[in-house]
DNA sequence: CGACACGAAACC
DNA sequence: GGTTTCGTGTCG
């Protein structure tokens, strides 16, 4: 018995020797299953292939051969699993099938015995005709275990061979764990032999190629499949020839750029040094002996460390070349198309707006400042922050709350996950690969944007998803009064279908999100979360049957609507997540919207294709909470479960005139408003216009709507007696549009009648104070 | 990403 | 050979 090189294989070979003086080596299987049931049902199967084993080489002494079939489905979630139990290592895989090939954990010590065991789950076909031929014709082969390696991986091929097993310690990546079964023709044997042996058994891994190893993945028949680390706990599966071929484009593009490379470069192997044009005021320039890189120079006494041009000797025209060379879209954005007299035309006149931003004039501009002010670090410190604040201030205002500065961090921290992770967040217009890497995103029609978010499904919950996705979109999307439509609805949205010509380049499509200044978002983590929680186990378990190979996704849809086009029409409704294969093949690019849709437990029905009249009531309400989730509501109206269970839509903003006002939906579909915890009295005006028993989604969001319609002069809210009193401090006229008014008037009866005047013109009231 | 450090090319 | 300063790497 000979154990090899456990740390050279990634796992340990047990092979032992039964008969004859020579030492040969078998491959030992280890019985040990990782799915008994499995093979237990294939007991009968296991064998008789045990059986043919035997026969081909009646040598093992152990054989144990684990045929492990099962449905498809299973194997999803097995390879689900592995890459969870692996996704700190390296994972592999090929395709669906090759699943059993993974390499279990390796044991402890073996009862004592001093040999280790490996679990190596290995596919065994043999031909029986083949099998009865090598009865009488022993083959004089050992069995060995081959190293497979895909092509496109980068360590190397190697073998376990009879007689060099000893240089395996030193080859085979510890980690590894990709095999091929193969046999080894003794020495002298005809090519031919090893051939015909070759077809007999067919390995787990494929054939030889010319070096005696194993051939890549790609090469057989069998279609790979590749999970591939996107970010952080993200992983895609995919099929190995996608992977080689954008394999294959990276080592194009590297190859270009190398190209390039080797074109800068002098003959030194160096870059070539650019030379200043000589002729520009910068260049003709003295140093300046004031600037840091001045003082840093010898002849001012410097220490010589920064050996940097003086700031204001830096050659514009090469700053201008280099500013245009490093400019992504340049030829798009037409900057980089002016011409370079041009630039040292304006550079003579001495206009400072042309300096290119480079470092250098960074370290000008830099330099300028230290001279200005004496605190000159503060402020560059001061204005880095600032520029980054602009650009997340964008999305945000400034007030000084203590959610906003949580806040802030969320976003400083999201800002650098952006900034590492690009692909997170695609907001891109161009049609994406049917196959190929599954952050996708959907069509950009007109001022149709979605933002996709894919999400690792081990670690939200759809709840907290929801609650966390919202809080984000209530800051970072634009708001253009109520023009802009922020979906709360978290929907799978499938991959558009392959573009029936070849789409035009992307990149001008691609259009980044204008964020405006945004207020502060509401916690909503209180909501939903308290009731209806099973409930919320439930679809998150039903969402969950949707999950795709390919991932779970959710798509978060903003809309921007045409201005002109009619708001209260019914909003985007995305196809049930429940079936995204056949989604993503009949998806439609053009959403069409429904009219309305019927709260009926039939329509609900007819969309989820469940059980429906059996649900409890908070069940029902769970169901209308998803129909609002995939539809667009009015900004920053948020639908929640809430405890009682009654569904719950809230105004998110603080600056919205309708903050704090939550709309009760019962399980019964009937509901009533509530401002402030105060209950809108049933003679509000909204209930006349509205039926007390919600029958459609439309009918929803165009109470909504009516909602929104308030508008409030002078920035004053009018959900509390308390707003009031501070607008009649402020001396200030509430212009107030129906139907709210009515609502006012009911809170201004409770507070006191006797200081308003008011009077109507035009549906508006005017409130005097 | 900016500041800093430093090797080495380019220049004098 | 000395000086200048470009390109690149490292660090916080």
């Amino acid at each position: 018995m000979e154990q090899l090189n456990e740390l050279g294989l990634g796992a340990r070979l047990e092979v032992e020797e039964e008969t004859g003086c020579r030492e040969e080596e078998m491959l030992c299987l280890n019985p040990k299953p990782t799915r008994e049931d499995v093979v237990v049902s294939m007991e009968t199967r296991r064998v008789v292939e045990e059986e043919q084993w035997r026969r081909l080489f009646p040598d093992i002494r152990k054989c144990s051969v684990v045929i492990v079939r099962s449905p498809a489905e299973q194997l999803k979630v097995w390879n689900l699993r592995g890459t969870q139990r692996r996704s700190s290592k390296r994972v592999r895989s090929r395709d669906l099938t090759s699943n059993w090939d993974w390499m279990e954990p390796l044991e402890p010590e073996n009862g004592g015995s001093g040999a280790k065991r490996f679990v190596k789950k290995v596919e065994v076909k043999i031909a029986a005709e083949r099998a009865s031929e090598d009865e009488t014709r022993k083959p004089k082969s050992t069995l060995r275990l081959t190293h497979c390696l895909e092509a496109a991986s980068d360590s190397t091929h190697c073998h376990l061979h009879n007689n060099d097993r000893d240089d395996l310690s030193n080859e085979l990546p510890q980690r590894d764990h990709n095999y091929c079964l193969d046999s080894n023709p003794p020495e002298g044997n005809s090519q031919s032999e090893e051939t015909s042996l070759m077809s007999r058994l067919p390995s787990s891994c494929g054939h030889k190629d010319g070096d005696g190893c194993c051939l890549p993945a790609e090469k057989k028949n069998v279609p790979s499949m590749v999970l591939r680390k996107l970010t952080g706990d993200q992983w895609i599966l995919r099929s190995a020839t996608i992977k080689k071929e954008e394999e294959e484009e990276e080592k194009e593009a590297v190859q270009i750029k190398n190209q390039k490379r080797r074109e800068e470069l002098s003959p030194s192997g160096r870059k070539r040094r650019r030379q200043a044009c000589g002729k520009c005021p910068a260049c003709l320039r003295k140093n300046c002996g004031k600037c840091t890189f001045c003082l840093d120079m010898r002849k001012f006494g410097g220490p010589c460390r920064l050996k940097q041009k003086c700031v204001m000797r830096r050659c514009v025209v090469v700053n201008a070349r280099n500013k245009w060379s490093k400019l992504p879209n340049r030829i798009q954005v037409g900057e980089g198309t002016e011409p370079l007299d041009q630039i040292q035309a304006r550079e003579e006149t001495g206009s400072t707006d042309a300096q290119p931003e480079s470092s250098h004039w960074k370290g000008w501009r830099r330099w300028r400042h230290e001279r200005d002010s004496a605190g000159g670090k503060e402020e560059v410190r001061k204005k880095r922050w600032m520029r980054r604040r602009r650009r997340w201030g964008q999305r945000r205002g400034a007030t000084e709350s203590k959610i906003r500065k949580e806040w802030d961090g969320l976003l400083m921290k999201e800002e650098e996950e952006e900034e590492t992770q690009p692909s997170q967040f695609p907001i891109s217009t161009g049609p994406s690969v049917p196959d190929g890497p599954s952050v996708l995103s959907g069509p950009l029609t007109g001022t149709h944007v979605q933002l996709n978010l894919t999400l690792d499904t081990g670690h939200l919950s759809s709840n907290i998803l929801s609650d966390s996705a919202l809080t984000c979109l209530s800051g970072l999307l634009p708001q253009e009064g109520s023009v802009l439509h922020v979906s709360t609805g978290l929907t799978f949205i499938p991959p558009p279908p392959p573009p029936l010509s070849p789409a035009p380049h992307s990149a001008a499509a691609v259009q980044p999100l204008q964020l405006k200044e945004e207020e502060e978002p509401v916690g909503i983590e209180l909501y939903g979360r308290s009731g209806g929680f099973g409930e919320q186990e439930k679809t998150e378990q039903e969402v969950r049957t949707g999950i795709s190979e390919t991932g779970k996704y959710y798509e978060v849809e903003v809309e921007l609507p045409d201005p002109d086009c009619d708001q209260s029409t019914l909003p985007t409704v995305s196809p049930p997540p429940s079936d995204i294969t056949q989604a993503a093949s009949t998806c439609d690019i053009t959403y069409k919207r429904p009219e309305f849709i019927s709260l009926n437990p039939e329509c609900f029905s007819l969309l989820r294709g469940g059980v429906r009249n059996a649900a409890p009531d908070g069940w029902s309400l769970l169901r209308l909470l998803k129909m609002l989730r995939r539809m667009v509501l009015p900004a920053h109206w948020v639908a929640v479960l809430a405890e009682g269970p009654e569904l719950q839509l809230l105004q998110c903003s603080r600056l919205s005139s309708m903050a704090d006002t939550i709309i009760h939906v019962q399980s019964d579909h009937s509901f009533h408003i509530s401002v402030q915890t105060r209950l809108l009295p049933d003679s509000h005006h909204v209930y006349k216009e509205h039926a007390h028993r919600l029958a459609h989604l439309s009918q929803l969001v165009t109470l909504l709507l009516d909602l929104e319609r308030l508008t409030i002069c002078q920035g004053f809210r009018v959900q509390s007696p308390a707003c009031l009193q501070q607008a009649r401090s402020a001396g200030c006229h509430l212009l107030v549009a129906p139907p709210f008014h009515t609502c006012l008037a009911c809170l201004l009866e409770e507070e006191s009648e006797e200081d308003e005047e008011s009077e109507e013109r035009d549906g508006t009231m005017v409130i005097e104070f």
